[in-house]
DNA sequence: CTCATTTATTAGGCATGCCTAACAACATAG
DNA sequence: CTATGTTGTTAGGCATGCCTAATAAATGAG
């Protein structure tokens, strides 16, 4: 019934990764951000399907309960770990993606339960993302892109949506992290940046990146 | 020149354990040990033989000096992982193999060098075996089984080469764990129990037993 | 010395997951 | 309406690592 390798624990994990950034999800976007091609994608695809993790009609792809469930399961371990590496091995918030790719798949539900104590039990991951618990439960912040921010509006940082390592060592170099409150300056015209001032200092910010960094 | 897979690893680890045991290392034994069967094992001999990693001569399987350094980096990386779990996460000494098994592959030299660092770079393992150092110097002290000491000698016990959790935790019942004195009360002939005398109680225990625990 | 057991290997398969090349199906721009 | 591009799938392959069955070689017991 269960029948699950690590493979389809990272497939099942972009699934639902992409199907909150934007649905539906297509095999082509999901080749994208597994770095493989579509073919192989259709495959494993059409196993998942086989196996009930997720339902593949018109309109995209969809995980299904069950399939949900273990994307949520992974999605706890890694969060966990990146929280491991930054408050007990001192690893920066940029150093920590990566590595808990590949420690999610090999943290036993006990290990996942003692992380999660040692640690206190956080909410989230360095990034501000919400760390699913023991029985699933995701709680999400009504939160809305820097980006949409009117001149003379201000937030504070709940997350960002970023796994580059050197777009987060920048980030962090303007302070640009969770909990911190930005006030939107000004908004250049056309698409341009915004002037943002963060803990007394001025930066310019792409649309871009601006849009990565979701507010309270 | 390196191609590594966590299988590879596995295999590499398994006859480094095997040959500190016993020489020569045979297929069969290293079959038993990974729990495979035979030909699966000597496929696999033949293609670390190809990647220079092992020699396979008429005297049984042998580690080059490449193949080695990266069991040493395996278990390296298995024995921080067991002291992570135990001092940091708080696992009982029985419970940790398993688990360090799958960690050891998913773990990133820097992961390595950050756990070994936040535990004060500890020289052994939560069963007394010692840590190779990043450079792979393993410092082996001279130890004798338990079970070879006479009526009235004593040691300390350095490690104990066990593996399976319920004889951990029973050793653990009796205060059998690295660093404590033992004192041998009396040999019972024909292969049969020694008394010992740990911390002020006495207790019968098995031959096959003793032998699996090292003493200075 | 011979028969039997253990030990190692060859032969032939299989599942998993990946690939490229080729094709089909649809949208849309001209 | 046709040409072009995007998207998804089939077809055919390949590498990794495992398996069983059969065979060959070495060891040991009577």
């Amino acid at each position: 019934m269960e029948a699950d390798t690590p493979r389809i624990e990272e497939y099942l994990e972009s699934i639902y990764k992409l199907q909150q950034e934007k649905h539906p999800v297509s095999t082509s976007r999901l080749a994208e951000h597994l770095k493989l091609s579509p073919p192989s994608v259709s495959e494993m695809i059409r196993k998942l399907a086989g196996k009930d993790l997720i339902s593949h009609s018109e309109k995209g792809i969809c995980l299904t309960e069950h399939g949900k469930t273990i994307a949520k399961k992974v999605i706890r371990r890694h969060r966990l770990s990146e929280r491991l590496l930054t408050d007990i091995l001192g690893f920066k918030w940029d150093e920590v993606h990566e590595e808990a790719c590949r420690l999610e798949h090999a943290i036993s539900p006990e290990m996942e339960e003692r992380i999660s104590e040692s640690l206190g039990n956080p909410k989230t991951c360095p990034h501000g993302h919400p760390i699913p618990d023991k029985d699933g439960v995701l709680i999400t912040e009504k939160v809305r892109p820097l980006s949409e921010l009117k001149a003379a509006q201000k937030g504070i940082i709940v997350s960002v949506f970023e796994e580059d390592p050197k777009m987060l060592q920048y980030l962090a170099t303007l302070g640009l992290m969770p909990d911190v409150c930005v006030r939107v300056e000004e908004v250049a015209p056309f698409g341009g940046p915004l002037i943002v001032c963060v803990s007394g200092s001025r930066y310019a910010l792409g649309r871009e990146v601006a849009s990565k960094i979701k507010v309270k």
